[in-house]
DNA sequence: ATGGCCATTTCAAATGGA
């Protein structure tokens, strides 16, 4: 099973791309974030016409976030969860969905703006919250996915330039010490199991012809419990379609499940 | 050179993204 994350910045500008790529990586499961666009306009009959079902959890203007499924594996309609139990937002940023048996969580972290800024507390809060219900939904699933824009680059070696942006939004401390705590909840970044070559990013400003720079940081992420982790045997960035027209300026990350 | 792009709302210029 091939499970993968994209955040698409506008899923009515990008739908076309998303339809060509499912064709393209043979990606069985996808989760998106930043549809933009509410409940009622998601295209769910267009997918559903390329052999997929979905479930979004949408609003207008921003934020978003939905799973595609493949026709023929199995959904538990019951299991799908919108939004983090227990913590009230009127910000669409979470829904999950059990996939043959594997919990598969899509999730559009807060961007945080600044550190002291109040959409970074709120991002830390958020990261709070996140944290104590995959702790129980790890209770519950063994195998687990939590697929996303996590807009965190947990490491120096996942920005292009550290020292320009040592201590700034998506790299601080205390954003970095949060993902560590889902390391340390035993979530395993699958990007890292493998070798991967140097310099790979998910995200590059539309600005300062970042992609043709390669000025990118890594900030889309898929991490696997420990017993899906042992499943895992490849997870790579498919830069190809942040080449075509008109692309949105993340690149899909995409796991192999054995 | 500290800006530059893009999507959205709504039709002009502001907001948010990262």
């Amino acid at each position: 099973m091939k499970i993968a994350t994209w955040n698409v910045n506008s899923l009515k500008v990008r739908q076309q791309h998303v339809i060509d790529w499912l064709e393209l990586s043979h990606t069985d499961v996808l989760c998106l974030q930043e549809l933009k666009l509410p409940d009622e306009k998601f295209p769910h009959e267009e997918l559903a016409q390329k052999g997929y079902r979905s479930w979004c959890a949408g609003q207008k203007t921003y934020n978003g976030v939905g799973i595609l499924v493949r026709d023929g594996l199995k959904v538990d309609e019951a299991s799908i969860v919108r939004n983090i139990p227990g913590f009230e937002d009127p910000q669409q940023r979470v829904i999950a969905a059990t996939v043959e048996g594997v919990r598969v969580i899509s999730a559009y972290f807060p961007n945080g703006q600044a550190p002291g800024s109040d959409k970074f507390a709120y991002k830390l809060r958020w990261l709070d919250a996140l944290e104590a219900w995959l702790a129980d939904e790890m209770r519950t699933h063994a195998e687990l996915a939590l697929l996303g824009d996590y807009n965190i680059a947990p490491e120096d070696r996942d920005v292009h330039d550290p020292k320009a942006w040592e201590g700034q939004n998506l790299v601080s401390p205390e954003e970095r010490a949060a993902f560590a705590r889902l390391a340390g909840m035993g979530l395993v970044d699958s990007f890292r199991q493998f070798e991967q070559p140097e310099k790979m990013y998910t995200w590059w400003d539309y600005r300062m012809l970042a992609f043709r720079r390669n000025a990118g940081l890594r900030i889309d992420h898929i991490l696997l419990s420990p017993s899906l982790s042992a499943r895992c045997t490849s997870c790579e960035v498919d830069k190809t379609p942040r080449k075509w027209d008109q692309p949105s300026d993340h690149a899909p990350v995409i796991a192999q499940l054995g």
